[in-house]
DNA sequence: TTGTCTCCCACCGGGAGACAA
DNA sequence: TTGTCTCCCGGTGGGAGACAA
């Protein structure tokens, strides 16, 4: 059976939406409300056709319809498929009549606190015998504290999946090494959702104590094959109606968008600037793709073909670049890509700078392959029986990638045309000041990932804040208030500032740009992601 | 999930087709090929909505369109959705320009014996201990035989469902008293097929040997909501674009049929003939339903309304009849009815007249309500241990309904323009003649459901058919062939002509008219189906 | 630290007759 | 004849430590 459902409207919290997010892995650019977007019927015919068995071959579209359309982001609804857990985006688009953005209501985005961890189940974890093997720190960290006074602390774990459906979990502790385990209940858990081994298990634990957990399914055979009844030609007919409807009557119409499939909904500058990208035959792209265990891989490979326009849809962009592959690869990769979906890598500096100069997004990349992020965890991170929550235990997880190159960092620095943090500038010092507003130029400075000294006031605390395990400003603020105990002053702006400087000493006051939209992911050794971000135990003690 | 898929060719033999009749139940009209119908798309909107969970209220059409179409069957499938066995028809229709039938070709339609049984399943059927209870009648008559010698004898049943899944069955007669049972395998097909009490499990056997198990479900919620995804707007395009395609395209166009739910598709005379009935305000009606354990119940009722068009159709039939239901019932019932599904109640025997002379399908009817077929059976219908395959071992099952009135054969009857046979003449006779062609005038007749004697070559013979048990000429000559042991010299018609004559004289060969297609459906005091078609113990003997 | 194995035993569910409707 | 009950017992599967990677 194939239903979709959209979950409980209560279960739709912060929460539900950053589950959401994690399971929909990092690659996935959902649309931001108010979003000036490009809207690609061509594209989501693709997108549909990937879930029908029948392949009827291209259909011509009756309509001279443009191969792309200009929309802004009216709604946005995470779901989930009720049998599957399959999740999807239901999107609402407005083709709007005038250029710019639509006024975004500034809804009170209320920051929240939360820890999760996601594993990749191993064949015990989904074994006739036993239960779930929880990683010790993925207890220590996401799980409420057993009383290990107890021979065999035990408790009892309660967590809603996206349906809003109940799951209780027996976490004990035990076994010879001790170890946490979720017994009792994880079994039922397995097989209503049916997992196996390689498929992943998220949880997530909010402010408030409360929990949710969520699967993500190893990339196996599509199996949501859509009813027969469903033809190719009724969604054709479907989507070439609401394209034409949107261009002639400018009315909203839905969309919806599943991860991991052809992604018809691009932010507006994004596909403006791939398109102005030059790209030619023999050009060197890279791009980025979701490997195994979510972990992010970019390949590089060169244009060997481009099709000016294609045969259906008059000078369309989607997938006008046919792309040569420099390595094999054990993910699959589509052999035409769309502009905005590459990045252009400069065989000479000379290209490297007026490509830069074109398009601000773009930036040159050091070493091409897989560039994950290795978490240097400090043995501090062994958290005994003491509280942690209070500002002196807040320390630093500090993440650094193999290459030494700042990914995450750089995007958004970049995106604030700040000089980049690459391999052949990572000495640089990018600071950022908090300054009491009464106060002149003395500044706190922050190491950010492991590069930078730190101060506040002038001082220096020798502290950090890690960028990447943050998702906006407000987080951002959260955690400073919070690192420097100022009890919410932060927040109202009204004493403090907060600046950003590079070592050219140009500034930035936080907030002027757009925080970039990503779900933040982090791949270890053994590849399973994990996100630090809680409240209790948020940020530990480094000792410096 | 919600997965349509076609069942295995292989198992599409003449009893996956008969086991799908069976499924589908008695009132539904499943068209033949070449078949003069009318499409409605009014209606196939209106079944369509009652898998849509989402209601937009009612959609205007945006196109002028005819609220019927008047089309010729061009193909039928029947098939069967893969997760929850519902049934469903694909039938092709081709929009038929001239006027008049399609030539239909003569496919050899084979004469093939099954014997079947249904049962409502108890409690105890589907409970977590113990088996499935076999009816005796059922496990002499459709089961093969076991070795009563044995202690406790034993075989196993393999059974293919619809989709051509092999089952598995112990059947075993024990207990104190003893009884057939199935034990090992049934849970598992219980399980699997999700049955509760109350729903039906279908046994068919072929004279192969071959058998099929299927299911139908009670009258429960209609589990197959269709996704979101498809939405409501989308159905209704597809079938409006489907019309208009057909009324101006001529083109072939698939619609899917389901039982039990609006009949889109419905033979053109039966329209005609329906809307040829002057109904009034008033006018007292009766209409068919499907009961409780699937036996037909009548209700009748009276015109409150005629609606003379829909809002959105122009000039359409469909549901233009309002009707207040004389008795409240456990089953649900339309408020709305079509003129073709109803039959006009005679107030006054001068209506009675004039209303059968002007349309040869309607009849009067004695009695409302229940009428069903009460099975007579004789006391000979133990079966031993002796053979059952030989013409002496041929016998007679007896079906005679509650108000001695011959519903199936008088609809045969009354379309070959003979005299009816109902309760003001249900002592004329009606004969059957099988004549050597040689010889003259000297005929054998059959005693018709009970009433006539039965003779042959002018010799007393004391032997029945049943017409209501035959699908077909083949099949009757079949059985007469059998039943007179002329080794299929009837079949080839060189020797023996076979001519009905009702009493007043009038002849008829076999053959000159089409056989009715109709799913045969005998109730019993327990409401159960039964029927009895099969080789081995075909017919049995009868004491004259 | 964590994956896999095997052992152990409680419990579930299939299969039987008892018994009554 | 057939529906429901209870009893019985064997297999399954959840939960534990052992042990190795």
């Amino acid at each position: 059976m194939f239903f979709f459902c959209s979950a409980i409207d209560e279960t739709k919290n912060y929460l539900y939406n950053e589950l959401w997010k994690i399971c929909a892995g990092p690659l996935f650019d959902l649309p931001k409300y108010g979003e000036n977007i490009y809207y690609f019927p061509q594209g989501h015919i693709e997108h549909l056709e990937a879930y029908t068995k029948d392949d009827l071959g291209q259909i011509r579209p009756i309509f001279d319809i443009p191969s792309k359309i200009r929309c802004n982001v009216t709604d946005i609804q995470l779901k989930v498929e009720n049998n599957t857990d399959n999740i999807y985006a239901k999107i609402t688009l407005l083709p709007n009549i005038a250029e710019g953005e639509m006024l975004i209501p500034n809804g009170n985005q209320e920051n929240h606190n939360f820890v999760y961890f996601t594993k990749v189940l191993s064949a015990s974890d989904v074994s006739m015998h036993g239960g779930f093997t929880i990683f010790k720190r993925h207890a220590v960290e996401c799980l409420p504290l057993l009383d290990m006074s107890q021979p065999t602390p035990t408790q009892e774990i309660v967590a809603k999946d996206l349906h809003g459906y109940e799951w209780r979990f027996k976490h004990i502790f035990r076994g010879t090494p001790q170890r946490h385990i979720f017994t009792t209940g994880w079994s039922a858990f397995v097989t209503a959702k049916k997992l196996v081994a390689g498929d992943s298990f998220v949880f997530l634990r909010g402010e408030n104590g409360e929990s949710l957990v969520g699967t993500i399914r190893a990339a196996r055979k599509q199996s949501n094959i859509l009813s027969s009844v469903i033809s190719k030609q009724c969604m054709h007919n479907r989507i070439i109606a609401s394209a034409l409807n949107a261009t002639n009557t400018k009315c909203m119409f839905d969309v919806f968008c599943k991860p991991r499939s052809s992604q018809f909904v691009v932010n507006f500058n994004k596909v403006i600037d791939g398109m102005n990208n030059k790209f030619n035959i023999d050009s060197k792209i890279m791009m980025r793709f979701e490997g195994k265990d979510f972990a992010e891989i970019r390949c590089s490979g060169t244009i060997v073909k481009i099709h000016d326009f294609s045969s259906y849809w008059r000078n369309s962009e989607w997938r006008n670049l046919e792309v040569k592959w420099d390595k094999p690869a054990s993910i699959p990769r589509p052999d035409k890509v769309s502009p905005w979906e590459i990045e252009l890598l400069a065989p000479t500096s000379n290209v490297t700078h007026s490509a830069l100069l074109k398009n601000k997004r773009s930036r040159p990349i050091d070493e091409i392959g897989v560039s994950m992020w290795i978490p240097t965890l400090t043995q501090s991170q062994e958290i005994g029986q003491s509280s942690v929550n209070s500002p002196e235990n807040i320390s630093k997880l500090s993440y650094r990638d193999a290459t030494g190159y700042s990914k995450n960092s750089s995007d958004w620095l970049m995106s604030n045309s700040i000089p980049t943090i690459s391999k052949s500038n990572e000495n640089n010092q990018m600071l950022m000041s908090i300054n009491k507003k009464t106060t002149t130029d003395t500044t706190c400075s922050y190491k950010l990932f492991g590069v930078d000294l730190v101060q506040m006031q002038g001082v220096a605390i020798g502290r950090a804040v890690d960028l990447t395990i943050l998702d906006g400003y407000n987080h951002l603020i959260d955690e400073l208030d919070k690192l420097f105990d100022l009890k919410g002053e932060l927040h109202t702006r009204n004493q403090w500032e907060i600046v950003f400087k590079d070592d050219k000493g140009d500034k930035m006051l936080v907030g002027d740009d757009p925080w970039p939209y990503r779900v933040l992911q982090h791949s270890e050794e053994n590849s399973n992601m994990f996100k630090r971000n809680g409240q209790d135990h948020k940020i530990k003690e480094q000792n410096l």
